[in-house]
RNA sequence: UGUCCACUCGUAUAUCGGUAUUACACCGGAUUUUGGUUCCGAGAAGCGAGGUUCGACUCCUCGGUGGACAA
């Protein structure tokens, strides 16, 4: 009898090319697509049409009809305005910069998922993310993509391993390449040609900085403009308050000191923003917390660590761990390292842990 | 009121009697399932009025504005 797969699909191409690829290998597929947030892009309106959104939705449910299985929209608004949305304002208001694709993936792609599976019975689910899920030393971890440009194990490193034994990733062997020339041979062209989904899903318009402002009551109060200093405390400007600022930003500083000034401290406290060259932002140590513990021991251990996605892991040694609070140094200075952002231990292409940055 | 100094893209600056530089900001694009970074490209200026000169941002005069000093 054929393994029944719960498969999220978003609309896009790698959960459809995925979609094809599980039904050639003989599994038995329900398709769900998550309702997550409910927003307008002004580029729609323009349009007069339906929002990206919506499409999209309807798009994952046309696709699964088309290739005959069923589909289901499933309501997580609650949910996920609880849990990604506000762990994504508090972060911001706490002068840190946060990674809501992380959250997500852990507590609502997977941990809703296995719970709709559950209920619909299947016993396995499936996204379209490039990654791959290696056994060691009769443990699961996860692998990076074959791809690796397009490897998404930095957004999925806070999967348990619970979560990890019951997923499958169709695309962790083929490249985006090889996805969108599958898409094309199975007569989706559109599709293949279609532009990367990225920016923060729930943010419309690419701009963060006004969603806090509609979405945090009294923002106005919370964050008023301030100064901008350096790294001696000598007041530099003024700023529009601490939460439109992350930690290595240079655009949009609105300040002139005749040579590039980047953000290197943030402190909501004192509603205070340091700025520096881009050589103050080198440092070979940071500490992190991690959320729950993995069945290893990383005390002590050298790893490879990566400290935002699409950086190249860095050497690094893992001290000091206790109660889910570790240092980590570097073997050589990284930039840039911003409190808020998760830092993902590789060893080789297995992802051993990671942590949230302090 | 007198003397001296300054005045250049939005901001801060460079240069030169002959196409006005650079940085930041702004706009567009590339890259990217977070923020940010990076890369490419565009737009954008000589306080005003005269004069000298083939040609003035540059030199001269007057005016304006700002600053310093003097009283």
């Amino acid at each position: 009898m054929p393994k029944r797969v719960l498969l999220a699909m978003s609309g896009g191409i790698d959960s459809t090319v995925s979609a094809m690829l599980l039904l050639e290998q003989g599994y038995e597929l329900v398709g769900v697509t998550f309702r997550t947030y409910d927003s307008i892009k002004e580029s729609c309106l323009a349009r007069e049409k339906g929002c990206c959104l919506v499409e999209s939705i309807m798009e994952a449910k046309h696709n699964a009809e088309k290739m005959g299985f069923e589909h289901h929209i499933v309501d997580f608004r609650d949910t996920f305005r609880q849990c990604v949305i506000g762990n994504f304002i508090e972060e911001y208001m706490s002068g840190r910069t946060p990674n809501p694709c992380v959250l997500c993936n852990s507590h609502i792609k997977w941990g809703e998922l296995v719970r709709v599976a559950d209920e619909l019975g299947c016993d396995l689910i499936a996204t379209g993310h490039y990654a791959r899920i290696r056994e060691r030393d009769g443990h699961l971890y996860l692998s990076t993509a074959a791809d690796t440009h397009k490897d998404q194990t930095y957004f999925l490193w806070m999967l348990t391993e619970d979560q990890l034994r019951r997923t499958i990733f169709p695309l962790g062997e083929l490249t985006k390449d090889q996805v969108r020339e599958i898409a094309r041979q199975h007569g989706y062209t559109k599709l293949a040609e279609k532009k990367e989904s990225q920016e923060i899903c729930f943010v419309t318009d690419n701009d963060y900085r006004s969603f806090l402002r509609a979405n945090v009551s009294d923002f106005d109060q919370r964050v008023r403009p301030g100064n901008y200093i350096d790294a001696t405390g000598k007041v530099l400007g003024t700023h529009q308050g601490f939460a439109n600022y992350t930690i290595g930003q240079r655009k949009g500083l609105g300040i002139a000191l005749g040579q590039p000034a980047y953000v290197t401290h943030i402190d909501a406290e004192r509603n205070e923003v340091t700025l520096g060259s881009n050589d103050d932002l080198y440092s070979s140590e940071l500490r992190f917390r991690v959320p729950f513990s993995r069945p290893n021991e990383l005390n002590g251990q050298t790893v490879m660590a990566r400290i935002r996605y699409r950086s190249l892991p860095v050497e690094a040694t893992i001290n000091d761990l206790t109660n889910g609070v570790g240092r980590l140094s570097f073997s050589a200075p990284v930039w840039g390292v911003t409190p808020g952002q998760s830092v993902v231990l590789y060893q080789n292409d297995l992802v051993l842990g990671g942590g949230i940055i302090l």
